[in-house]
DNA sequence: TTGACATGAAACCAAAAGGTTTCTTATGAT
DNA sequence: ATCATAAGAAACCTTTTGGTTTCATGTCAA
């Protein structure tokens, strides 16, 4: 997995299902990996890089306490994807209003199909 | 790449960098893939298969035209990663709450650096 | 100080991902 | 009819990914 040389990036760390898993877990409560690992159908080393993972993204955060390492989720890389993802609302309110439109030109001619509207 | 056996989902469709700039292309305007590949430093039959990812996952929508594939892009798939990232919304909204209080005592002890209040 | 727990590092593996080249099949233009 | 163009399908290759097991190291408890 991860062979942990370079960063990760955002959008790679949430690809995976068992990291986007991690990761609400983590939102709430910081758990050492041992506690964490317990929830998931893997050992607990794949867990540890899935963990590495999430940590290179900048979307965990690591906390040595005696011989635990305590896990917490950090929000902030979200920004970025959030960025990304307003780039494209428009694109969906365009299609809002192509259905507005439809809905629309459908109360006109009361019944009958409009043709060629695709929403 | 992208043995097509099985769908997609949203989050795996954006995480590599061409497909996303796959997507920000066809956002605006309907492509043919000749066209398209044109814009990428590998084979035509290499964006090809990152077109068909993306299709899997509902994110772009091909129509025939002739001899050629056009695609455009569909949004409707972003709503899913949209209602994902606005589960998170919360956990930042809670660091600027944390921001906003370490602002505030360093208004009031002016210029002393508050200790222990990590933001 | 000896033993048990917590965790990461290493070495390894199979499958998936990203890419290439070659082949086929439609469709258009002459 | 014939030739060129557009694009997906197939077969193949290399690197990355997700996972495993084993080993090493640090810390706590008796």
């Amino acid at each position: 997995m991860a062979a942990p040389s370079e960063k990760h990036d955002v959008f790679q760390a949430i690809a995976d299902p068992t990291r986007r898993k991690l990761l609400h877990m983590l939102a709430e409560e910081e758990m050492a990996v041992t506690v964490i690992s317990g929830h998931f159908p893997m050992s607990r080393t794949a867990v540890s890089k899935h963990l590495r993972v999430l940590s290179d993204a900048g979307l965990v955060r690591e906390r040595k306490v005696g011989r635990e390492t305590r896990y917490r989720m950090d929000p902030d890389p979200l920004l970025e994807l959030k960025r990304w993802l307003n780039y494209y609302e428009r694109f969906w309110e365009n299609k809002l209003t192509a259905l507005k439109r439809f809905v629309e030109n459908d109360e006109d001619d009361n019944g009958r199909a409009a043709e060629d509207t695709k929403i």
